[in-house]
RNA sequence: GGGCGGUUAGCUCAGUUGGUUAGAGCACCUGCCUUUUAAGCAGGGAGUCCGGAGUUCGAAUCUCCGACCGCUCACCA
């Protein structure tokens, strides 16, 4: 710490050993107020005789003229300025304006009025300290622009910013929106095992940790799915969850190693039936949150009503780099034709992460429109239920927008024999090395076994989706506290 | 993990070819000011120039090593 802050806050420690010794406690435990910002605002715009209110919030900002000031004032709803006279306030009153600093918490009592500019304000007729600040808060017109500061020191970054706490709010409102979609359709939010002795349910490298009195490792979970599915078996028919996960992967501005998703599951549901939910539920959110179903992302427009465009997977990457994997019935012949066109292909890979190859290189990034890409192959999809007809593909479709994926859906395998050789083939896979491949789990299998409904399961990203939604790139514009390095 | 860019006062930023004591605005302190609003006027204090090593008579500036951040590529949702 330098000097200067040292300084800084050494004069802000005298003011408040000034307020202690006035015998006044400069952090109390209530202030009752009788509004908000925003109400006093509304209230001086109704007829009749002004009555005095009682306010609370921050010292914002402060504008001393001899023995009158001007503050502003701001609460959770907004702000209010403040005006606070001598005559008015009584000795006492002002000495105890004079030792307070912006970033100071305040309740105070007084008539709203006008100022000869119009601005509503609070003529204070009392000053009570609700918490003296130490520190120093960001510049007041620049506010905090250092990106690493921003993140780690997110209250500075919401202190000084209404858009970043609008986009907070907005992803709040996302949320909240999403659950009353689900809810008014007749679905039950649950909430099942975040440590799990088998992290399945999606094709991703878990985080480990360690029970000590059990003396087992444990994983946190990459997917709810499994859970879901269960619950299933266990006769709930329409399940939610919303909630953490985690995936011990890269970092990037479409990634968190936490992030958020929501995974729905229906009973006698297919695939079909969750892509016309899906658009449903975005556009749903988009009108209820923005009012409008167009938002601008990174430029461009991108409208969310429904329907949305559906095109094969098949069809996508021949548009895309007029390359038809259905030409290529095994890695070999597929990755030479790749070569061929010029991509860079890694040795070894399968049929199945050479189509993902394909989708994620020459597709992923055009789809800036909604778009459901429809079948996949069956060797990326092992909890998915088979085409009928088309053996080598799954009935599954992903929704990209702005160029991201933001959901995953498909129709469920509910054929306990075939899940227990699908495992057995991810299971080969992880052998050859291949980290992302689906864990064996046993205990799934058997729930299973008593019997699964047919139905159709959901994934979204809500994080991405909050990105569409606010017009950020980077997803840590949307995660309150992303991950970050810790300094050494 | 690779490439490129960045890090200077509490905050936002300048800083010339390597050259005197590193500057400005906000914030802070003192004085004046009872309708201001990025209040105003006058004065003042405040720095581990990200860390370390090196080159040099002399380094915020050049070189090397390291930390962290951003963008981007690769992996992933």
């Amino acid at each position: 710490m330098s000097t200067r802050l040292e300084i800084l806050v050494q004069q802000r420690l005298e003011k408040l050993e000034k307020i202690r010794a006035s015998g006044i406690d400069p952090y109390p435990h209530l202030y009752q107020r009788t509004h908000t910002a925003q109400q006093v605002v509304a209230l001086l715009k109704q007829d009749g005789p002004p009555r005095e209110v009682k306010v609370s919030g921050r010292i914002t900002a402060s504008r001393p003229m001899g023995k009158a000031a001007f503050m502003n004032l701001s609460d959770g709803s907004g702000k209010i300025q403040v005006y606070v006279r001598r005559d008015h306030l009584g000795e006492q009153g002002y000495d105890l304006f004079k030792l307070l600093d912006l970033g100071d918490f305040i309740g105070l009592t007084g008539r709203p009025f006008y100022t000869h500019t119009g601005e509503p304000t609070i003529e204070a007729a009392s000053l009570t300290v609700l918490s003296k600040a130490l520190l120093p808060l960001p510049e007041k017109w620049h506010g905090l622009t250092d990106v690493e500061k921003r993140y780690r020191q997110r209250y500075l970054d919401l202190v000084s910013s209404d858009e970043v706490k609008g986009i907070f709010h907005t992803r709040s409102r996302i949320i909240a929106s999403m659950r009353r979609f689900l809810d008014d359709l007749g679905f039950m939010e649950v909430e099942t095992p975040i440590l799990q002795s088998h992290a399945g349910g999606a094709m991703a490298k878990p985080f480990t940790t360690h029970h000590n009195v059990l003396d087992r490792d444990l994983y946190l979970r990459i997917a709810t799915e499994l859970h879901l599915k269960r619950l299933l078996v266990g006769g709930f028919e329409k399940v939610y969850e919303i909630g953490r996960i985690f995936r011990n992967e890269g970092i990037s501005t479409k990634h968190n190693p936490e992030f958020t998703s929501m995974e729905s599951y229906e009973a006698y549901a297919d695939y079909t039936a969750v892509m016309s939910r899906v658009e449903e539920m975005v556009a749903h959110i988009a009108r209820s949150v923005l009012g409008t179903t167009t938002v601008e992302y990174d430029g461009r427009q991108i409208d969310f009503t429904p329907p949305w465009r559906r095109i094969t997977l098949r069809d996508a990457i021949k548009e895309q780099c007029d390359i038809d994997f259905a030409e290529f019935p095994d890695a070999p012949s597929l990755a030479a034709k790749m070569k061929e066109s010029g991509m860079a292909v890694e040795p070894g890979l399968g049929r199945g992460k050479l189509i993902d190859e394909l989708l994620s290189t020459a597709v992923e990034h055009t789809l800036t429109q909604p778009t459901f890409l429809l079948d996949y192959p069956v060797e990326l999809s092992p909890l998915a239920k088979r085409k009928p007809g088309e053996p080598d593909l799954v009935e599954r479709f992903e929704a990209f927008a702005g160029g991201m994926e933001i959901a995953n859906a498909f129709t469920e395998l509910n054929d306990p024999l075939e899940q227990r050789e699908r495992f057995k083939e991810q299971a080969k896979a992880r052998e050859a090395g291949d980290e992302e491949a689906e864990m064996p789990d046993e205990d799934f299998l058997v729930a299973m076994e008593h019997g699964m409904p047919p139905a159709g399961g959901l994934g979204v990203g809500i994080d991405r989706l909050a990105m569409l939604l606010t017009n950020q790139q980077s997803i840590r514009e949307v995660i309150l506290f992303p991950q970050l390095k810790t300094r050494e």
